[in-house]
DNA sequence: GTGATACTTAAGTGATCGCTTCACTATCGG
DNA sequence: CCGATAGTGAAGCGATCACTTAAGTATCAC
């Protein structure tokens, strides 16, 4: 798979799921095999192994296989891609505040179209 | 609506989708009516509404409707849930990563399971 | 009032999702 | 070699998704 050819699409899409959600939790707290992921998900290795394609197919996670187990570990640069999303889009957010703070201040007691008693 | 009662899942099921997150952008950029925002979408004006449900329903974007007109605006805070889990995951996985390096200075050159000949 | 505007609601459709079962292949330990 | 372990692949199934069309309601301008 290409390094960096993954989507905001698929990595949104991919944390969408509670069940990956807590994959990527505990992958970041160290690698892991398929198995030790499993153990504690009510489901099968089949489901697993599907959610685990999802999130390789995103980029969030990156596999090994080394003799019969694959090893799993967190893409920290792919999460890094959706914070930087949401960060710009909060940094657009504010600006937009401040410049309406500043008209604000610029026009200070502006009547807000006063009702006519 | 319940104000935070809004969930990671229905916040990044929301942000998985190409057109909703489009929405999103110009959101951030000041506020919008149903129509203003459906112009630029290559759909039917009930899908952009579709579209807004969903995004209303995971709290990203809050909506008033006065007269005939429905005024959509982005709330920030729940953006900066999403941000917060993922900044979270990668504080976990940068920590992990500090205690390796100080393992590794710990022990230089630890033989790695050494292949007998 | 009339007519246009700004949505809203319901029903339907084809595609994708999350999951299961079952059968299969590879690898390791002894 | 054998049996257990670790994972793969395909088919199927009910649920949800992203739309559409079509018909409706409410508000504004005159």
């Amino acid at each position: 798979m290409p390094p960096q050819a993954a989507s905001l699409d698929l990595m949104f899409q991919a944390l969408a799921d509670p069940t990956r959600r807590a994959v990527i939790e505990r992958l970041c707290r160290g690698p892991m095999s398929v198995s030790d992921l499993a153990k504690p998900l009510d489901m099968t290795l089949s489901a697993v192994v599907q959610h685990l394609n999802v999130l390789e197919a995103s980029g969030l996670v990156r596999t090994e296989k080394v003799g019969r187990v694959r090893t799993c570990r967190v893409e920290p640069a792919a999460l890094g891609m959706v914070e930087t999303w949401i960060r710009d889009r909060r940094a657009i957010w504010e600006r937009r505040l401040d410049r309406l703070e500043e008209y604000l201040a610029a026009h200070p007691e502006e009547p807000t179209k006063g009702k006519k008693p």
